[in-house]
DNA sequence: AACTATTTATAAGA
DNA sequence: TTCTTATAAATAGTT
């Protein structure tokens, strides 16, 4: 786009590729903005300059949950594929990380029920809410559903012991909501961390492209990822 | 680009939206994989569509790569912010503990985010539910006090009127609770049904944007962040 | 899925 | 860098 026809391989002169870069840095930007705001779709860029510069973009600046989507859409790929649970190896994070992580989710979970709203910016905040509120609404929209089934369904151990462990932590929770409501009346401080990040999980990727028809049928949770096969642009400079 | 200009807000037309999703898909990763080679840059992106189908590109094929960069490079600069390595209770668990509380932490989160509530009872349902309106009346009630506070005086006020926010939350939470109790005794079912979220966030997107002038030392290993100031055309929607 | 009128993005040049 | 301009590309509306 502009004059000349554009070869596909590096830009050898460093102050064009700088300039290209940063022009093009700033369409793919905006063209991802787009079409997350036209098309409702839900859209993470990371973009690395050769020296290690980081730019980025996600949809309502929520890098995180996009990355954790996109981590466990691969997990359970992963899970269709790798039919043994045995893979823990590869899963291992170094302890320093997944601790992190740990601090990084509970961080995230406190905002959920309403605590360390301090640590949030104004924006942030604005997210939460809403988030909040969708979720309850969606909640709300299942109420009828869920009275229909109780009357029929069973029980499965698995999903008992994982109830036993929510209620210890809802119980947990109520606690630290008291807590945190002295706390609010001696206390106003106010800090601004926008750290609401929850590093994901690690990965074993094979991924490129994935392109499929969007046909799609609705059903379906985490839907088998589309094929990738190298779509012919890609491949246009080995062509030309 | 086309005839006729773009308004930049969601697509209503269904067919529209998922031809123009599926043209500026291509578009998106073609352009994606043009900064990546003509400027030799490490480029990730993701899209989800609105019904949850995955499409991406990445460099090199190396997507697992480009997000752990990415996470070294938040989590590099969360470290500067986070100076106090607290908490120092986590440290003492275990790697397979920790892992456990990591998926725990995050099945939770995704509950509380409306997703997964299959998985829940009934009476865990209503508990989510109760947490989730309590959270949100907490956000609501601290909004006037965001605004305040960058304003000036009024404190007092805004206070009382948060304590008193705060206790008729407690006081639902304890009704909850009770009512929790009764529930106990006579309800212990659940149910599970495969249903489809509900895409939660309506429109209005705004996204991150990390964007600073590239004139970078050559040193800089994981540097600060670039600013997140919004772009001009990430505003557009709001003046036109 | 193709076609084309237009709008956008952008390579060069200033 | 930033602005300007000529052109290449992308794509909205159509067929």
């Amino acid at each position: 786009m502009g004059r000349g026809r554009v070869q596909l391989k590096r830009i050898e002169n460093k102050i064009n590729r700088q300039v290209t870069f940063s022009k093009r840095r700033m369409g793919l930007l905006k063209k991802a903005h787009e079409i997350s705001v036209l098309c409702d779709a839900e859209v993470a860029v990371i973009v690395f300059s050769t020296k290690g510069k980081l730019y980025e973009y996600s949809t309502d600046s929520r890098m995180s949950r996009i990355l954790e989507r996109y981590e466990r859409y691969s997990y359970a790929e992963r899970e269709l594929v790798l039919s043994g649970p045995e893979s823990e190896g590869s899963w291992c994070l170094e302890y320093g990380k997944l601790k992190a992580k740990v601090e990084s989710l509970q961080r995230n979970l406190r905002h959920f029920t309403g605590e360390d709203l301090d640590t949030l910016s104004l924006k942030e905040l604005q997210q939460l809410e809403h988030q909040l509120d969708a979720a309850l609404k969606h909640i709300r929209s299942r109420r009828p559903i869920m009275l229909i089934h109780c009357g029929a369904s069973k029980k499965e151990k698995s999903l008992r012991e994982q109830n036993n462990m929510l209620e210890k932590e809802i119980q947990e929770k109520e606690k630290a909501m008291a807590q945190q409501a002295q706390w609010e009346q001696q206390n106003q401080s106010q800090s601004s961390h926008p750290s609401w990040l929850a590093s994901p999980l690690p990965t074993l990727n094979i991924g490129t492209y994935h392109q499929g028809n969007e046909v799609e049928e609705e059903g379906a949770r985490p839907p088998a990822r589309t094929n990738s096969l190298m779509p012919p642009w890609m491949l246009r400079h080995v062509n030309e």
